[in-house]
DNA sequence: AATCCTGTTTAACTTATTTTAACCCTGTTT
DNA sequence: AAACAGGGTTAAAATAAGTTAAACAGGATT
């Protein structure tokens, strides 16, 4: 957990108060410490103050809506992640959602299980990015030992050098084991943009990394397409 | 370490009431003598009365902020160890914090036990330093004894006298042994400066202490692209 | 005054890193 | 099956960073 004052902080920001009241009740009973505001302006003022672990944001709002407060969040504090509310289920949000920086997005109706399950993968994750970039962390990859601080890979009789680059998106594929890494949080959180270029130049580093790891056939860095990467394992 | 109670005192500066007293005591839990100031001005007239062992100091704060309060207390006390507390992760700011003189950075939020740990690593450090510099250390360096205050370098046979600058750097290599020593680091720390001269100069005794080194196959002095240099010595 | 020691500066050189471009392949859609 | 968007791989270009030798300067030593 993240936080010194014990609960983990969560935002909710939606101006459906009956459904944003059963939300926070929901996660409250969870342990979660939940603060609820109406509009993307409230949201973004409180956000400003308090230190939040995660944001619930519904994509429409009156004043500033969710797309909006979600570039305004990630300019103060681009590590928080933020889950994205959306009714429709067209593809097209939640490509302009990753896109913005959102880590996870969730169409209403939903099952209160999965939103609990997201939550926890979520803060899990910013838990670990933050431990991989200060700590001394070493993921084991298969046959592999990668330490993301000193961006040193090895195993199969060698060692080897990561640049920084290189080093940063096999972190977040670490970190995303087993599961899809989409291209839009890598390109938000290593390049700090999403546009043409940087996605082929994206494209470029997976293959430098499938090299890194070809000794091991037990390791596969899987594409999955139109959405992202997959590191998978077997054993 | 403080005379009258026997713990290490540390300054906290964070304008922020609420997370600073939450730091406050979780630091005080873990047997600190932690003193805690809401600006700038009030931390450094403090700083110059009582002897800290570490501060913790909050980028952003009124009247004085962080960069500046530290390059204050650096002018003071040179050896004190600073980290710095920053809600923005951007490496610009790690980087200019740096260069001014911080030890160690830490992103908020932040893992509580990551905070300790570097308190602990800082201390370990800093006492270190300090004793390589005052008292007769004997560092082993694989193969090698390297004596900071004597200056003087034996194995394989010989013993080699090392020019002042040579020796620090040296020290400051083996206190990070097997770890990165950051550029930054030690241009504020040797040449209490960090500009493309002074960083071209360190590169030249870094080639003089491959040199002293050469002898044993075991020992590695290698770079870290973009960050620092790291001493490392396989067993 | 000549010499040595130390550290600084310069500059030519080498290597690392990232981006861009080219060309080809693979799923998806109509 | 044709058209197209997404992806894979490699090489080249562009930039950034690090290495090294050698010339230089200033103070200390002989």
């Amino acid at each position: 957990m993240s936080i010194l004052t014990g609960k983990t902080k969560i935002m909710i920001a939606e101006d459906d108060t009956n459904f944003g009241l059963v939300l926070k009740d929901y996660l409250s009973l969870h342990e979660y410490d939940v603060h609820l505001y109406r509009d993307g302006r409230q949201a973004f003022d409180k956000f400003e103050k308090g230190k939040f672990n995660l944001c619930i944001l519904d994509v429409m709002m009156p004043i500033m809506d969710g797309f909006a407060l979600a570039e305004n969040i990630k300019a103060k504090d681009s590590n928080v992640p933020i889950i994205f509310l959306t009714a429709k289920s067209m593809k097209v949000d939640m490509i302009r959602g990753f896109k913005i920086g959102a880590d996870d997005y969730i169409t209403k109706p939903f099952d209160s299980e999965i939103l609990l399950f997201k939550i926890k993968a979520l803060l899990n994750r910013s838990e670990t990015i933050v431990k991989a970039v200060n700590e001394q962390v070493e993921f084991v990859i298969g046959g592999f030992k990668f330490n993301s601080r000193l961006r040193t890979i090895q195993g199969f009789g060698k060692e080897e050098k990561l640049s920084p680059k290189e080093a940063a998106l096999l972190a977040l594929l670490c970190v995303y084991l087993n599961d899809i890494l989409p291209r839009e949080v890598a390109l938000r959180k290593i390049w700090n943009d999403d546009n043409y270029f940087t996605a082929r130049s994206m494209d470029v580093f997976i293959t430098k990394i499938r090299k890194y790891l070809k000794d091991d056939p037990n390791i596969e860095l899987l594409n999955v397409h139109g959405n992202g990467y997959r590191l998978v394992v077997k054993d």
